[in-house]
DNA sequence: AGGTTATAAATGTATATACATTCTAGTTGG
DNA sequence: CCAACTAGAATGTATATACATTTATAACCT
């Protein structure tokens, strides 16, 4: 016999609703036999054929009402969702990575920037500017507002092995990180340190970030990739 | 007695193991009492422990292990995503939505669109092309691909009332979507049906979307957004 | 006819019990 | 001293039972 390990019944049970449902024969709506009538026809007590029909309608295939019974669900049409990866990560754990620093210094917060980080205007703020490469091509180009409270020696670090992100989440491991994505045409700065031409390919994905660590903010980043070198796609 | 309903036991033990965890009390690894132990001390049966350790391992507090233990989990560093939900749905049901058709015809593959298609070259397929205004302020346009055979009467629609999106849907309801996200620069011909300025504001993101049914494509779509009415933001 | 009541069926909660499986730790024997 | 065995504890599966709650239907009475 092939594939000889014994199922537990609940999970016979479950597979056999299951490939009713999958299959067709009991099209959305249809009501399931009860608990009790599962119970009879498998031989099992009432407890393993509930347990079957519980872990389905966790599962959403299914759903109970007391005094009516089960009934297939509605499946849900799941909402396309894209995951942000992080394409620095990606590309350290690859091998070739490189970090160039393009700027690291303390600022007075501006009235922009301090509405952007809930600061006061002229609090003190770390600023980095940073373009991450991955084997000789540049894949991001990353400025980052911190709060200096939180890792005030941000400017000391040297960011040959260790990238900022991954410095900041081990200084203050952030609890909450809000993002936004959006389309942006590079700045001629942002252009050079990609190595960008000034045609059509400058149209860029831009990620702003910003992390948060006990409701109080750590850092606020801008993360511009060329287009092309950024996929966001669907895994499903 | 305020909130006099009388909780399920399994319910109060719940509450308990959670209480210890997410005030800190039981940091990540910590092992839990056993199901014999919560028995005991809320003088209930061991099922009764047991289905409260068990249902907070299915909600991702607790890791469990036979012959070890109920242990706290390590949460899950939730990955950003951000969903991609449909602007136009969102203009239709605020009310001022309107749809233009620029085009609508058969074509017949060439063999980039064939390939997109996974289709046979020369097999004809209908294209439409539309605008998507909400209150007179164009936020999408879209160039979709469908596949005649599932959609037959695609051409003869007006997609007055019902956008192309909502009627694809109707006839194929699909049962996979796969997208894309990116950033382009507007051609010229898209920049002038969305009323963008040749300057930096034509900057935009493009989604691409495969919508199949039983493992054979309904529609190809081409969604351009202006960057600054498209905002992608996570939702946590 | 219509409203009320009883009944049956379905899921929800809870208990007590039994045995199986997995892992740790201690004990024993060479 | 180390290996093998063993006992205990933990979760996993399964059963039989009891009662509560919700719902629809059928019977009943006015």
């Amino acid at each position: 016999m092939i594939n000889a390990i014994k199922l537990p019944q609940f999970e016979v049970i479950k597979q056999y609703v299951r490939g009713h449902i999958k299959s067709g024969h009991w099209p959305v709506g249809t009501r399931t036999p009860s608990e009790n009538e599962l119970s009879a026809s498998f031989s099992v007590s009432r407890m393993t054929a509930r347990r079957a029909l519980q872990e389905l309608a966790q599962e959403g295939l299914l759903t109970r009402a007391p005094g009516l019974g089960s009934f297939v669900a509605q499946p849900v049409a799941a909402q396309p969702t894209i995951e942000l990866y992080n394409i620095v990560a990606l590309a350290q754990l690859e091998g070739a990575y490189s970090c160039q620093v393009l700027d690291l210094e303390q600022i007075p917060a501006d009235a922009k920037l301090a509405h952007l980080l809930s600061f006061e205007v002229d609090q003190p703020v770390y600023r980095g500017i940073f373009v991450h490469f991955d084997r000789d091509k540049a894949v991001q180009w990353q400025q980052v507002f911190v709060n200096p409270e939180v890792a005030p020696a941000f400017l000391k670090q040297k960011f040959v092995k260790v990238v900022p992100d991954e410095y900041l989440e081990w200084i203050a491991p952030s609890d909450q990180v809000d993002s936004q994505v959006s389309a942006v045409l590079a700045k001629p700065s942002q252009r050079r340190a990609l190595g960008l031409t000034e045609d059509s390919h400058s149209a860029c994905l831009q990620v702003t970030r910003r992390c948060k660590r006990h409701s109080s903010l750590v850092s606020f980043s801008t993360l511009v990739h060329p287009a092309n070198l950024y996929p966001l796609e669907t895994t499903s």
